[in-house]
RNA sequence: GCCGGGGUGGUGAAAUCGGUAUACACGUCAGACUUAAAAUCUGAUGACCGCAAGGUCGUGAGGGUUCGAGUCCCUCCCUCGGCACCA
């Protein structure tokens, strides 16, 4: 029998009421529900959570689901039980900045927006948990984000400092580091009457593109910074995209050097720390300079005399002023860069000795020393180094070579050498490579108390405190009594290490050390504290974390929720709010009103979906920990994490960093939390980058009005690389509407084998062929080339029952002869490797004309297509025994020759010369010949 | 400046253990079907020369290695992203 029984409902692909049907069948039988506590193979299949704007799901948005779910689905049918859960990242700036623009309170918006985006991610087509959904914004979810707050506290990681820090004029909050990135604005200028372009870089904030400004605020901070050695060691064990882990590396930044004290005559006991990534050179040091915020530069001013005094004031002044102008307005020329700025300084009047050869070196005060990287205090080396060079030939100090390249001369009047040498003119340590000098020299300064190995970081602590109102309340309380008497949490409930470290119960170990009172700074790693938490004054007194019992501190409504720009939160307005009592005397106290960074909430939350619907059994101090560890134990870390790349040193550095902290503290078993991450690429309309102000994001509510979700999605994959992105152009997705077409005419065509008869021959090689490709590239994410392979095995299926013709009634007598039927194991097999492409119409396809079945809304059990197993394909009926041999004359191809599989070169030979192209440039017999087995031969004329 | 992507037809892009460059698709042109259009189908489509057979050139530029280079090496250019007065 061929064909089918219900053809007349087939004949249209009526994608609209396809997709309704199938996403209703696929809810109501759970399809993409595994149990979350007794799956066999867990699979946690995660794409990085959406922030829910107003204007809808971006087809950005899409394109990066839509990689993820084929990814998931594909392991589906690999036999994994696939959680792919999502949820929506609604707290936050970016949510609050549209609230305000559009003048609607963010409480409201957030239901309208909720609907709208779960509406379309519902259309797209994706395998999601829908029970485990989780929105940030929910109290059931941020009372936990409180409650990590509340541990962090406890455990001496949350702090609260006063620091320089990133304020944005137009949120009027401040921003951690990471939220600040650089911009190249280019500007015109006028110099020399000559019109030039200066690219000048500017630092903004994050989300609002607005240029940042430096304010000294007391903050809340998380210690990241002692995580810094641990963050980035571990990404050599995981399995991330290269870029994300270059640019962490960079972030996290270390730099191997050391500490060195040298002692001035400034006053008694006055040792200047320096630092240096060289101290193979400190024989050359002939100054040293001093950043202008140096606490020494005090006591400088105040012990100068006579006119300097006031000139050293003059140039700190004048220093600090220009550096907010500079972070302000920075004119820093991008071009000719670091090394031709000009470098000014001042004298003190006082000088230092070289401890290990006992010079005594001037020291200067200039503002190319910054306070904020090493110790603020440097060593000055013209000779290799190309900024000391210029200061140095500023302000006529000495040069002193003490590393001598190893073969070229060098010129040390004209430049610095900045390179690896032969140490010379440095006492005990001539004749040494920079690299044993660098071992020797720390070795001699620690061994002579003068010094030690020291490595500095680019990692700051992160900001946690934003002065906003859309965000979970930072669950801390003030009492101004207790700040009088000294008394803290930390006073009053004793030493931090009865809080109870799970693993201590489990009897499991832990990578941190336990906490004691008396060193609140222990969990994660203390060697890498970096320099500036040292000199924020961390003062605890009074302040107390929210009991754990009464949390969530839920966001009252705020009806003014406007930021107020005086560096406190809106919340700050509302008495009822503010007034509480204090957890350790019972007196009146006020709780914090700024809420925690959006980052945080983000931070976390694929810890927290496969426990939505689990209460934990496990406490600590009467509170349920967020999740349950033995579902936990099943799931975690995410086995696949697919997300942007512009999230490399923001929600994917927080992250890594909160697990290795719930770590330390019991809470988890693994210290990464992503296995496996991979970014995917940008995608673009029409060659240029889609935004707002160009007005060219495409919303894909229409395409799939049009096309349909599975045009889409295929579309979207077959743009280009995945991990490269794509460019969206109209033109394109009504190609692939034509591919879709024509899958679904040969799957309904009349010419359907419906018994499983054999298939053979070169049918069988691409069947075998296009799996292997389809299932590698699905491995790689190189979603657009399986498409392609699919596209070609169809364009051979055609071909092979010519069901083009026989619409087009134009049949020759050729292609004819080779009408041969299709097989229900091709269709089988092409619709399986569709399927997670296309999961609508090829569900479809399955029931109606492999399954012969169409289960209505009702049915509560039925054999979906996406829980088939995925197709294996076999090697051996790939080869064939017959080989197309590419004949080349001197590298150039000539012709080519059908030939047996595995015949000599004596064959290879024979078959070729017979070609007439070949031989005639073979006339004169004088050759040799380069064999590749069944694959190429060149026959060589030349002498080479 | 350092680090990491990338540069291939008219367009989106394939092909990197060195071995047919441009798969797949879009677009364009021609044709079939149609009163016509749409849809669908067929064919052509890197450039240049040529009626053709065929030939020459061709993967950002210039060198090199090799029988053979998009792929490896050297010197550059452009572009996107990360870091950067980082000592």
């Amino acid at each position: 029998m061929k064909g089918n029984k219900n053809s007349s409902q087939l004949e249209v692909w009526d994608h609209t009421r396809i997709e309704a049907k199938w996403r209703e069948v696929w809810s109501k039988a759970s399809l993409y529900e595994p149990d979350l506590n007794s799956a066999k193979k867990p699979f946690y299949n995660l794409m990085m959570f959406p922030y829910p704007s107003a204007e809808g799901l971006h087809v950005g948005n899409m394109y990066a689901f839509c990689g993820s779910d084929i990814y998931g689905r594909f392991q589906r049918m690999k036999g994994n039980d696939v959680f792919e859960p999502i949820g929506l990242d609604g707290f936050g700036i970016h949510s609050e900045n549209f609230a305000l623009k559009i003048g609607e309170h963010p409480m409201e918006l957030s239901k309208r927006t909720e609907a709208n985006f779960y509406r379309q991610l519902h259309m797209i087509g994706n395998g999601f948990a829908w029970d485990e959904k989780l929105e940030t914004y929910d109290p059931g979810y941020y009372r936990f984000t409180q409650w990590i707050f509340v541990q962090l506290f406890k455990s001496g990681l949350a702090y609260r400092g006063k620091a320089v820090v990133n304020w944005c004029p137009h949120c009027l909050t401040v921003l951690a580091d990471e939220q600040v990135i650089k911009q190249n604005s280019k500007q015109t200028s006028n110099s020399n009457n000559q019109k030039s372009e200066v690219a000048a870089e500017v630092e903004v904030c994050e989300r609002c593109g607005t240029e940042v400004e430096r304010r000294e605020l007391s903050q809340w901070f998380f210690r990241i910074t002692n995580y810094a050695e641990r963050l980035l060691e571990n990404l050599d064990k995981i399995d991330w995209s290269e870029k994300v882990k270059v640019a962490q590396r960079n972030w996290i930044g270390k730099s191997d050097g050391a500490k060195v004290m040298f002692a001035s005559d400034i006053e008694s006991n006055a040792l200047i720390e320096v630092f240096t990534t060289r101290p193979d050179t400190i024989y050359g040091v002939t100054f040293l300079v001093l950043a202008p915020e140096h606490p020494l530069v005090t006591t400088i001013i105040d012990k100068a005399n006579g006119p300097l005094q006031q000139q050293i004031r003059d140039f700190v002044d004048y220093s600090l002023k220009k550096t907010e102008a500079e972070r302000i307005g920075t004119k820093t020329e991008a071009k000719k860069g670091v090394k031709t700025q000009e470098k000014t300084g001042i004298f003190s009047g006082f000088f230092a000795t070289n401890p290990l050869n006992g010079e005594k070196v001037p020291i200067y005060i200039a503002d190319y020393v910054l306070m904020t990287y090493g110790t603020g205090a440097v060593m000055g080396v013209p000779a290799h180094d190309e900024r000391d060079f210029l200061f140095a030939k500023k302000y006529e100090l000495e040069i002193k070579p003490v590393i001598l390249p190893k073969e070229e001369k060098w010129d040390f009047s004209h430049s610095a050498f900045t390179g690896e040498g032969v140490l010379a003119n440095s006492g005990q340590f001539d004749g040494l490579t920079t690299g044993e000098g660098i071992q020797s020299v720390i070795k001699y300064i620690k061994e002579n108390q003068i010094g030690a190995y020291f490595a500095t970081w680019h990692l700051r602590d992160w900001i946690i405190s934003r002065q906003r109102y859309w965000g979970p309340p930072i669950p801390m309380i003030y009492c101004e009594r207790c700040a009088g008497d000294g008394k803290s949490w930390f006073t009053i409930s004793g030493p931090v290490s009865t809080f109870p470290p799970a693993s201590a119960q489990s009897g499991q170990k832990t990578n941190g050390n336990w906490l004691k009172s008396a060193d609140l700074r222990a969990v994660g790693n203390p060697s890498s504290t970096a320099t500036r938490d040292e000199n924020l004054d961390w003062d605890h007194a009074g302040w107390y974390p929210v009991p754990e019992e009464d949390l969530p501190i839920e966001l009252p409504f705020v009806k003014n929720f406007k930021p107020t720009g005086s560096g406190v939160s809106p919340l700050a307005t509302n008495a009822d709010f503010v007034n509480t009592k204090c957890p350790g005397c019972g007196g009146a106290a006020k709780r914090e009103t700024d809420v925690s960074d959006t980052f945080l909430d983000s931070a976390w939350y694929f810890l927290r979906y496969p426990s939505v619907n689990v209460n934990s059994k496990f406490e600590i101090r009467n509170s349920k920990i967020p999740w349950d560890r033995e579902v936990t134990r099943r799931w975690l870390p995410v086995d696949m994490y697919i997300g942007g790349a512009e999230h490399a040193v923001l929600h994917l550095l927080y992250s890594r960093f909160l697990t290795m902290v719930f770590y330390d503290l019991g809470l988890l078993e693994f210290e990464e939390p992503f296995s496996k991450f991979r970014a995917h690429g940008l995608l673009i309309k029409d060659g240029a980058k889609m935004s707002k102000s160009k007005g060219n994001v495409v919303n894909p509510d229409d395409y799939i009005r049009k096309f349909g979700a599975d045009t889409l999605r295929c579309y979207l994959m077959f743009c280009g690389r995945f991990s490269q992105g794509g460019d969206f152009r109209d033109t394109g997705i009504e190609g692939m509407q034509r591919f879709l077409k024509r899958v679904w005419r040969l799957a309904t065509n009349s010419k359907l084998q419906t018994t499983n008869s054999k298939i053979n021959g070169e049918a069988e090689r691409m069947m075998h062929k296009t799996i292997k490709k389809v299932t590698e590239d699905i491995e790689s994410l190189d979603y657009n080339t399986a498409i392609a392979a699919m596209m070609e095995w169809v364009n051979f299926l055609e071909k092979k029952i010519e069901v083009k013709s026989e619409k087009s009634k134009v049949v020759s007598d050729k292609k004819a002869m080779n009408n041969e039927l299709l097989t229900m194991n091709e269709i089988e097999t092409l619709l399986l490797l569709l399927a997670p492409f296309a999961p609508y119409m090829t569900e479809e396809l399955w029931q109606s004309i492999v399954k012969r079945q169409t289960p209505n809304a009702k049915r509560q059990k039925f054999e979906s297509l996406h829980a088939q197993a995925w197709p294996e394909f076999d090697e051996n009926k790939i080869k064939s025994d017959r080989t197309l041999l590419i004949v080349q004359v001197d590298g150039k191809m000539r012709d080519k020759v059908e030939v047996s599989v595995g015949l000599s070169k004596e064959e290879a030979e024979e078959a070729a010369l017979k070609l007439e192209k070949v031989a005639k440039y073979l006339k004169n017999g004088k050759y040799r010949a380069i064999y590749v087995p069944s694959k190429l031969i060149n026959f060589v004329t030349s002498n080479k």
